[in-house]
DNA sequence: CTGAAAGCGCTTACAG
DNA sequence: CTGAAAGCGCTTACAG
């Protein structure tokens, strides 16, 4: 079957292109009878509107894009993206939207497309992942007056930059509080610079224990990347200085930073307490850690919704998303403590 | 700054806009010194093509679609969808093409969408993970000419499709011909009946069971649904019956399955050998069986340029493409066997 | 309520 | 080698 225009449809149900797009649109003020005889060619022929006719006359695609820089950290790291990457999609297809994807590999392929993505109209908002090397796109990507939401604290501009992030500074003051009360006082903590939900998670923990008058000690802090290994090295190097409880602040590494535990013979829960930063919106398949900080909405989705409102409204605003955060209490008291920060 | 037409280029050089057009597009025949004006003018003032109204007169959009029905099965199992879709992407980028993501989480979806998506005009073709619901829209996508490639073997139509999959019966083939040379006689199997792609690899260890002189024996096939809890039940299942080796079609399972060997007791591989099917293209972060069959390949980029080539050749010949799969043999003898088959 | 016409920003056959 | 013009398939202000 031929792919049917306006005018071909028009011309079969004897009105103008002009009055078939209305009909097609719902534009409301026409006669029954005309709506229901284009109607009645439609359904009888079949006919679906040419996107990209429509695009350009409209000035709009319906199409976002997930924009990542530097896929390779997540993809040997945490399955962030595998669970953002779905829950995106859900979204969009909830909204008659149609996610592309800009996931870049390398330096050149960035270099080669952002510019192109900046300034084709091809997509009509951007979903941004935060990055350490967020800078360089950040200026660009406001001038452009592209509508665009970046998933994560930005680590410069926040002011003038629309973002969805986790509580993660409540998450973690949460998480290490509950330690504290369970009566611990040499807390470790498992984490990394290398993004600014580490940071902000690094200080919540700080926080809590300052608060509870305990002075930081930084022997108690060690760094990973994110990784299994790199949990499982952090691990390593803590146990000499005897914490009696960790909180890591993901949960991948948290994987990691158990196995060492079993290997030396620590016993979890029993001997150290352990608490882990649960990244991932959908229930993880294994979570690890006993206790853990998760975030019951998926950032992913709470992007899609923010950036289309953008893009609607045409309001460009810059709006903040902090997610709630709640503490997952499992192993012997079993409750699940939930609460906004 | 505005976004600049090829006509304001054109008046800003002098030119029309066609000789504007033939400059961006790299057309021959232009005097050098018009070229050069041109391009000085575009230099100093930037410009971006607009892919839409490209699009709309070339009647091509450079969008490839990633069709998925039925994700939900994806997301619990295994992790073949995280894998997949960072190489589509990057095959994609490689080629100047832009993914866009049409995974299916309902039903609902599905109908939805379909349709829109074959007829709007907005992919120049589809990448479609085979999916036993696959027969619904095959003839659709078929009729439509819409150009496509299957991910997997088809269950139907197979010599109307184009399609790209891994050797399943040969790696499974040799898997078992692995276990039978070292001796095994009572070589179990955990696989299912969820795709093709399995009954493939239980086909190759029947097959080679058969050529060994051995009859399948039905108390030693047990099936799961590629998640680890599968495996892990499917293992148990399989114990009574003392199987002296077990092939285990998918990775995930196969974690499961080591679980519950763990579980009894039973080491590996000084009690059991094990080999599984490892599906990822991209090297598994943790691979537990010990000796694997995988495929060095990644079938995702092989699909993105074999729609590729179909898109640009404007030949629609299905294409079948097998992809080699090799047999990885660690622990006791370390080597890497390599084989197509 | 409906149609003719202009416009969205490109490409390219055609004429010169 | 270059430009005027038609065309891609829609939308919508404008006129009636």
């Amino acid at each position: 079957m031929a792919k049917l225009t306006l005018d071909e449809i028009g011309r079969l149900a004897g009105v103008s292109r002009a009055t078939v797009s209305r009909v097609v649109n719902n534009y409301p003020h026409i006669r029954p009878e005309i709506r229901e005889r284009v109607q009645k060619v439609i359904a009888e022929h079949g006919f679906y509107p040419n996107a990209v006719a429509r695009s350009l006359a409209l000035n709009a695609t319906h199409i976002i894009g997930l924009f990542v820089p530097n896929v390779v950290r997540f993809i040997f790291a945490d399955p962030y993206l595998s669970a953002l990457i779905p829950e995106i999609s859900r979204a969009c297809n909830a909204h008659d939207y149609t996610p592309a994807l800009f996931l870049f590999h390398s330096q050149d392929d960035e270099q080669k497309q952002f510019q192109r993505i900046l300034h084709a109209s091809m997509v009509d908002g951007l979903i941004v992942t935060a990055d350490r090397r967020d800078k360089e796109f950040m200026p660009q990507l406001i001038d452009r007056r592209l509508p665009f939401v970046l998933l994560g604290r930005p680590s410069k501009f926040s002011d003038r930059i629309s973002y969805v992030d986790s509580d993660n500074r409540g998450g973690a003051y949460m998480a290490t509080q509950h330690l504290l009360k369970l009566g611990h006082r040499r807390i470790a903590i498992i984490t990394n610079s290398l993004n600014t939900a580490a940071d902000d998670r690094t200080e919540g923990y700080r926080q809590a224990l300052t608060e509870a008058g305990l002075t930081f000690q930084p022997e108690l802090l060690a760094e990973g990347d994110f990784t299994e290994l790199s949990g499982f090295a952090a691990m390593q190097r803590l146990i000499p200085h005897r914490p009696d409880a960790v909180f890591v602040v993901s949960d991948t590494m948290s994987v990691g930073a158990l196995r060492a535990l079993n290997n030396a013979g620590i016993n979890v829960p029993r001997d150290m307490a352990l608490v882990s930063f649960d990244d991932l919106p959908v229930a993880a398949t294994t979570t690890p850690a006993l206790t853990t900080v998760r975030q019951p909405l998926g950032n992913g989705a709470l992007a899609v919704a923010t950036l289309l409102d953008i893009i609607k409204s045409g309001d460009k605003a810059p709006r903040h998303i902090i997610a709630p955060t709640e503490l997952i209490v499992r192993a012997s008291c079993g409750a699940v403590q939930s609460g906004l920060t």
